[in-house]
DNA sequence: TACGAAATCGTAATCATTCTGATTTAGGTC
DNA sequence: GACCTAAATCAGAATGATTACGATTTCGTA
């Protein structure tokens, strides 16, 4: 995401705060700074190491809890299939997303398709929907290069 | 599922053990067999107390290694949302989950939409698609109901 | 600038899940 | 049916992510 559109980010965040009457602590900015400025929906220990460079003293304690209250708030989401740790994501664009099932590797995607999603009746009735969240699992290029290479050398015909 | 069907599952387990040389033990038979015949796709702790009751000296870490080991082979799928505790679900009908959350319910439902989702070219660009997950979130109708009745006793002009 | 509530820090605790090493069992062979 | 061996299980300890705790600091307002 371009510097611009960090602090754009950062600056509705700011207002939230003011409207709901929550603290904005320097904590809970440069969190939601470091995650809007990374592509790769880091997990939270990872979070923690790279907010550590511009904020030492940030206690494990306050990043879990401030991703949650951005959660909460609709300000990040949590994504990733249930087999390892929770990892996070700024983009609040509506988009869905790709995990590589070997590495790990999440990519966003866009679909109109997936968008729009008819909400069947039988839904309907257990409850009302207030969010869809698809994921698309399967194996990255790289991983798939990976094993190509590890086949060669594993050589059915020696 | 009618008991019949359960026991369907459950054989169709056993020729698959055979097939792949993994052995067909009492505990994995009954977890299995417990899966199958819930609808409220349980926990592992759930399900470890179940077991118990027919299988009492059933360890925590079998219980653990069985499900790995029953979802690696496609037997049964890992579902709900990250925010708490793995669940299970032993219906491998190509089927979607709604889950209420609130209270965790978790309900399944069968969409074509879902099932026949487009895979974006971006997509295919990331990688080889290998499964698709869908999950609609939102409130259930009981903690709807719930939430009403308390705002009722909250009172906004007493 | 001072105040009080809310948030943070550092550490300890918790919870789900996984590992370890000793013991048991499935399933093939005689 | 007894025997063998690798695989699986058990009980309990260990791990790793996440959360709770009590003391201290900070935000936002007066």
């Amino acid at each position: 995401m371009p510097r611009e559109q960090i602090e754009k980010r950062v600056a509705e965040f700011l207002e939230l705060c003011r409207q709901q009457g929550v603290k904005a602590t320097h904590q809970r900015t440069e969190i939601l700074r470091e995650l809007a400025g990374s592509e790769e929906h880091p997990d939270a220990e990872t979070i923690l190491n790279r907010v550590r460079q511009r904020v030492p003293a940030i206690s494990v304690d306050t990043v879990y809890r401030t991703l949650k209250l951005l959660e909460d708030k609709g300000v990040i989401a949590r994504v990733g299939s249930m087999r390892d740790r929770a990892r996070f994501d700024a983009n609040t664009d509506r988009h869905h997303h790709f995990v590589c099932t070997e590495c790990g590797m999440i990519g966003d995607f866009y679909s109109d398709a997936m968008d729009r999603l008819p909400v069947p009746q039988e839904v309907s009735e257990m409850g009302s929907v207030e969010g869809v969240y698809v994921e698309l699992r399967g194996v990255c290029r790289k991983c798939k290069q990976k094993a190509m290479k590890a086949e060669v050398r594993t050589g059915d015909e020696p």
